[in-house]
Parts: structure tokens; C-alpha cells; sequence
DNA sequence: TCTTGCGTTAGAGTATGCTCGAAGGTTTTA
DNA sequence: TAAAACCTTCGAGCATACTCTAACGCAAGA
């Protein structure tokens, strides 16, 4: 499929898709005019790059992650997703850290206004 | 206090804290000579800043945040804590989405190198 | 066939949030 | 009193992650 289309299904500007190949990300392969094409491959790595993303991951560490995944070095693929989730963690800790003291403002808040 | 030793309380750099008052965020006083004398209300303000900004809002939604409360404006105060607990609930929706993605992921590598 | 629209590249520009350098004044400590 | 450590301002620089521009080629519909 080509760029645009591609883009649609993964949420990602045509700029960035193509910003994400500079980086070594994706390689979609060239027709005879130069169009890029996308695989179905290329669209579930991308989507899981956009996991990666929305969850905090720096571009540099998801570079890392494509290169083992690229390499297939499972065991590396492993320990990196293990930090991943451990990273996940404390963020799901963080915020319920965030929540409470929200919570806290917003009951002291409204004790000023009620009184 | 001086700059260093609030920079030492918060957890903010110096520059950052200079920069914050750049951005209106606090005002402390300013001693003879031109030295900043930061309150025990500027540092909780700070703490709170750093809990926004560490709960991914943005200078900018902090900054409209800074303005109502000086404004002593409580029920907009209300309103945007509400709006940023509706941003953190949904957070921590993702969160939970990201976790489980991540641990698929894992279960299938792992049952890869297994067999 | 002509126009509209989508594709290409390289490189420049933008937004956010700091972070630092230079040049100088102040404070502390030995 | 002199050196070291701290403070000031202003403006420049940096890292990240895009986002866009220019100048062009290709494709599909009226």
C-alpha cells in the first residue's frame, strides 16, 4: 500500500513515516517510479512503534528494539521488553502518586468554596 | 532561600527555576543585590508544578493553571484539576493497554525461544 | 491531453523545554 | 584581602521529534 494509505492505518503523518525510515525503522520496499510500498509487516511494526512511543519511549530506545527484533536476538528482545514493562510499572505507580495528590487539591479546594 | 538550595528542594535546576519565573510561573523576591529569595509557598507551588509537568501537561496548560490560581478563580481551578484527572484516569487506561501489548509480545517471544 | 492530486528528495524550519556561555557583581571562607 | 563559590542578565545553543518547502516526476479522471 502506498503512503498515504499507510499512514491512515497507522495514525502516522506521511512526514513522520518517512522520518521513521530515515531512522532505520521501516524499510518499505520501491516500485519501478520510486512510490513507497507498504507491507502488512511493515504496518504491525509501525503500529507497535507507536505503542512504544505513546508509552514513553525515546526514539533512540526504539531504535535498539527494531535492531535486535531485526537481528532476531530474542533473548535481547526479552530483556529489553522486560524494562519496558518494568518502565510501565513505575509510570502506572507515578500516577496514581498524581491522582492522589489531584485528589487532594481538589478536596481542599472545594471545602474553600463550601465554607 | 536562595536558588541553589530551592533548585535542591524541588528537584529543579537553577535554569529551570529562572526559567519558570520566565514563564510567570513564580515571582520570588529579590533581595539588594539582586538575589532571588524563594518562599516555602514558591517551593510548593513548584512541587506542584513538577507533578503537573512530571504527568505529561505541558508548560503551556500549567502556565493557564498558574494564571487561575493567582486569580484565586476556585471554580476554574476545580474545573481544569477535574479536566487533568480525566487526562490521568485515561493514562492510566493506556497504561494498562501498553502492559498488555507488551506482555503478548512476551509470551509469544518466549514460546519462540522454548520450542 | 490537461489538470488535479499524489508521490519523490534534500534540506530547512518549528515547537517544546530546557541548558549553557559570557561577562560581570556578591558572599563566604581561609 | 584574596580566592573560591555563589549570584545576576541576556541571548545563544541543544535535544527531541517532527513538519514543512521547493522543485520536481508520475498517475488517474474529465
Amino acid at each position: 500500500m502506498k503512503i498515504s494509505q499507510a499512514s491512515e492505518e497507522t495514525g502516522l503523518s506521511a512526514y513522520t513515516l518517512r522520518y521513521y525510515e530515515k531512522l532505520g525503522f521501516i524499510e518499505p520496499t520501491k516500485d519501478s517510479t520510486g512510490y513507497r510500498n507498504y507491507s502488512y509487516d511493515d504496518l504491525e511494526l509501525l503500529n507497535w512503534i507507536a505503542c512504544l512511543k505513546k508509552s514513553g519511549m525515546t526514539l533512540d530506545s526504539i531504535k535498539r528494539y527494531v535492531q535486535v527484533e531485526r537481528y532476531s536476538d530474542s533473548a535481547a528482545q526479552v530483556e529489553l521488553l522486560n524494562m519496558h514493562l518494568e518502565k510501565l510499572f513505575q509510570q502506572q505507580e507515578d500516577i496514581k502518586h498524581y491522582v492522589d495528590v489531584t485528589q487532594n487539591k481538589l478536596r481542599t479546594l472545594r471545602s474553600n468554596i463550601d465554607h
